[in-house]
DNA sequence: ATGTGATTGAGAATAACATTCTCATGTACC
DNA sequence: GGTACATGAGAATGTTATTCTCAATCACAT
């Protein structure tokens, strides 16, 4: 029985040395497939990319994609968790261009409604496009990628409050959450063609979720 | 050329006659796909069965399957619109007992969140579940499906604005559309797990829906 | 330099399904 | 009874994800 506290320390950091490079080297590879999924994505302007063509497009091999990727499932949370991490980025820097917490919120709303529409011209995320799949097969990760724009949204929504535009008695972080969860899935949806009736727009999910339906 | 107009009548009316018990038979070949699904779904607590189950299950035939239904999609299509349908009916009649408009709009809104929550104790629609692949492949359909429980909604708050009690500048059907989206999907999204937050409850949601966030 | 053990690439094998096809059997109607 | 159509049983096909095999390569201590 060789513990680990008694291997040499020479040992432990060549040890540590090796894992370092090979980690970045890994880095690396992750790296590559995910450009090459995002290649395909916006070249196709679908998400339903088969394995083996980000693995053709990134010149590596089946096997190194099961080495890094617990599934295709992960890849695709990675894309989802870029998107809208670099969604959320964008979304930032416009709403600080406002005055009032409100319109900053009011701003973040409209913008996150227009990127979350199903293919506006085949724009770069489609991020909502593969939310459904994994919403079903993974509902916690993809929470977990929706935390950074969950956290915009709070960090807004709290500004709205300390300027008393809040309603009292809600909770800043649930309002966001409800917020987000109402304008992306509702854009969504709202991409249909029926030339019925117009599809609904910024501004009306933006009087909805901020002012609700109730009068008197 | 023998145009369809210059048929003899008895003809024209045998030919109808056997279409009209092929017609029948159909019909109850579908309803014996739809059961059998509709059995497996709540059996297993889920929504992905294969077609094979699905045939073996109603004692027919993959033939038979294909000569009714275009694919999987169209079972899972009919199973959804039925479950949507009753539910709209099921809660159409809850919200009858309430007196103030209002007050049934909130009943549907509670209800219909709760019948839309991912599994407790694996009811029998779970019908939110297949939802989000369907919006994928098919989005017109699943609007088409969507229509009962939207006309029930539009009707309840059709009453509410002639109660007076809808935000002036409102429209019914767009705000009814709105609602049931987002309690459908936070519905969905709620049902998670993290002990960290108490998950969105109907209440916040009626409150979200009906008064939105905004104060002052 | 060289042997050794871990890493990787190429792509074959497997598995799970949906969907289509073939053929034999049944069934209604003349 | 014969003919045309409907149906059942299930084999064949096609598409993907995922796993497996084996040989080439690399890192590195000696």
């Amino acid at each position: 029985m060789t513990g680990p506290s008694e291997e040499p320390a020479w040992k432990q950091r060549a040890v540590e040395r090796s894992i370092r490079t090979a980690k970045l080297r890994a880095e690396q590879r992750v790296q590559r497939f995910l450009d090459a999924a995002q290649a395909i994505i916006t070249e196709k302007g679908t998400t339903d990319f088969t394995v083996q063509e980000v693995v053709d497009r990134s010149k590596q091999s089946l096997r190194s994609f099961y080495l890094q990727f617990d599934g295709k499932h992960e890849l695709l949370l990675a894309l989802f968790e870029d998107a809208l991490g670099r969604s959320a980025d964008q979304i930032r820097a416009a709403a600080a261009g406002e005055d009032e917490p409100i319109d900053q919120l009011r701003v973040a709303v409209e913008l996150l409604f227009e990127s979350s529409r199903p293919d506006p011209t085949a724009q770069r995320p489609l991020f909502t496009d593969f939310a459904p799949q994994l919403l079903l097969t993974h509902p916690t990760e993809v929470k977990v990628a929706h935390a950074a724009m969950l956290t915009l949204f709070t960090e807004l929504m709290e500004k709205v409050a300390a300027a008393g535009n809040l309603r009292s008695g809600v909770n800043p972080r649930r309002a966001a959450a409800m917020t987000m969860q109402t304008v992306m899935f509702i854009a969504q949806s709202s991409g249909g063609e029926e030339t019925a009736t117009r599809p609904i727009s910024a501004e009306e999910v933006w009087e909805f979720c901020s002012r609700g339906f109730a009068g008197n």
